[in-house]
DNA sequence: GCCAACGTTGGC
DNA sequence: GCCAACGTTGGC
């Protein structure tokens, strides 16, 4: 089993739209090692956590688990989308994305600077400068603390 | 809105 | 395969 931490933007989508639909194909990655890590690393099953960022108010918000790792993000295929790639098809997909389900909510976001105040975190990558991934893995030991600080 | 630090693109 | 130009990320 693997943990994870899982960056998006609250006013796209948030822990509270998920709450609400309780399923989502998590679309938009256009990384590709993030990509990799989709098809390679992630398992159904696997935990992670919903990081709210480029908002008012960043860190740590949920949990989630992981149903599908690495579907092919519809987004791609569609002119309309921001997303769009034209150098994607049906038959040779570019970009995939996990299907993923809520888990919890916690009672009290742990902020980004928190965070970086303890030292039990300081080895996420999170913390790394000049790190661009949205989704990268995290330690069980990082995953149930930052659980623990927000229950 | 700024900007630093990266990743991607495409001409050569 | 190099590398300059450009785009993106994301905290502040």
């Amino acid at each position: 089993m693997n943990y994870w931490l899982m960056k998006g933007e609250p006013s796209e989508f948030s822990i509270d739209d998920l709450e609400r639909v309780g399923e989502q194909l998590w679309d938009g990655v256009r990384n590709y090692q993030v990509r990799n890590m989709f098809r390679n690393d992630m398992r159904a099953g696997d935990l992670a956590l919903f990081y709210h960022s480029s908002c008012a108010d960043i860190g740590v918000v949920g949990e989630m688990e992981v149903v599908v790792p690495a579907l092919p993000d519809p987004a791609q295929f569609n002119s309309k989308s921001k997303y769009y790639d034209p150098k994607s098809t049906i038959e040779n997909p570019r970009w995939y994305g996990p299907k993923i389900k809520f888990v919890s909510k916690f009672k009290k976001l742990v902020p980004l600077s928190t965070i970086r105040a303890d030292k039990r975190f300081s080895d996420m990558i999170l913390l790394k400068a000049g790190n661009r991934l949205s989704v990268f893995p995290i330690t069980k030991t990082e995953y149930n603390a930052l659980v623990k600080l927000g229950k």
